[in-house]
DNA sequence: CTTCTATGAATGAACG
DNA sequence: CGTTCATTCATAGAAG
């Protein structure tokens, strides 16, 4: 049965266009990765509900989301951040650390600290306010030339922050990142750039988010966790 | 209560079973998946512990189980249960309604599978004694009752067998959009662009912490899966 | 086409 | 009970 279902929504209309979802698994569209990743960057790695609804409103500006699927997202990206972060401490822990010895352990601390941003919604404004208007549907095209950038990120792998005060909190540098960090950098271009999106979103200046971005190369070069670790 | 969840949790159980390498967890059959459900259905949504252990003896007959593995699957099965038809009812009411601008969505499973249920119960006797037999799924060994299927008893919502599909159906899954690719390439231009979005920021983000902490109240965000009629 | 892999979705097992 | 974590299943998309 299911499979008929299936084959009804498959079956017909496969010719043209986009417009017509084929049904089967949410594939986020690179603009709406970008947003999910930089607001888990921000530190807003587990997002409560009314956050999530009002991320799944942002995203849907790129294209058709469902609030599970934000859920999901999220989990699965908390899920495999610590995991992954695990491996690559046990790995670098040698072969083998059977140890029980005094090393307390878990608490995946993400000591890091946020970056300026307020690591809360800075893409959701604090209440369903006019600011971004969820009408606006279906533009996807337009601003050709936003930004452009060039070369591609390659970021290891590092559950660290994003650190975008690297370059924005300059004087002092009160916050962490070291220099050395420039590579992470690049982890807040992205962020960056969403926050652009956002404001143009919210400032009403409707502005159609048109931008280009290699969905592939980016892709294997974003992984990384979080920051947070902050509030309380 | 406490000690009878007490001993449900204990419960050991894993023994071995034919070709099965001892998961990690437990992975129920079909046909246990199918006792479950049709006990869930019947209106037994919460079995007392002395149910419970009845219940585990039945499954046993179809694979190795505990009683914490049948707790723990009511347990859920009512949690998500109830979530899920909150959601709905959210997106009913207070939502807003589906956006289907480009096309519908997400998935979230229990799309139109439902399967082929009885859509009513085959219960447990009346006591330990005979058990059941499926005939839908091929399974042999000695069973040596049947399933009796009777109608009649609430069904506590209004839903439908999920776990089934994971093998007996095939999933269903979601719309989403079209292929839309871009090229953006990153370069240097970010610090630019940091440095104006920090303004930007400065003065609009001078927002109070909102997002407290871990979400305390994702309550209900599954998404609306029209099971039909889902296009735009 | 088949195989592999990243990741969306589901769910068993807890935790508070 | 609601929420969260860990594991597993399933599949879209890339690689061969």
């Amino acid at each position: 049965m299911g499979d008929e279902l299936r084959d009804l929504l498959h079956s017909p209309n496969q010719g043209h266009e986009k417009a017509e979802p084929a049904r089967s698994r949410w594939t986020p569209k690179p603009e709406q990765i970008l947003i999910l990743e930089s607001i888990f960057n921000s530190g807003m790695v587990n997002p409560p509900k009314d956050e999530t609804v009002r991320i799944r409103k942002l995203l849907e500006k790129f294209g058709s989301v469902g609030d599970a699927n934000v859920f999901y997202w999220f989990q699965n990206r908390r899920s495999r951040s610590r995991r992954r972060q695990r491996q690559i401490q046990a790995s670098l822990n040698g072969g083998e650390p059977p140890q029980t010895s005094g090393g307390a352990v878990h608490s995946y601390g993400y000591s890091g600290v946020s970056s300026f941003m307020p690591s809360h919604s800075l893409f959701l404004p604090p209440s369903g306010s006019s600011s971004s208007s969820c009408g606006s549907v279906g533009h996807h095209d337009g601003v050709d030339g936003m930004f452009s950038f060039s070369g591609h990120m390659s970021i290891p792998e590092r559950e660290q922050a994003p650190h975008v005060n690297s370059i924005l909190c300059s004087s002092d540098g009160s916050i962490l990142c070291s220099p050395s960090d420039s590579v992470l950098q690049y982890q807040s271009v992205a962020a960056v750039i969403m926050l652009l999106i956002y404001l143009c979103i919210s400032f009403k200046l409707q502005t159609p988010p048109a931008w280009k971005m290699a969905s592939k190369d980016w892709k294997s070069s974003w992984e990384q966790g979080p920051i947070l670790g902050n509030f309380q």
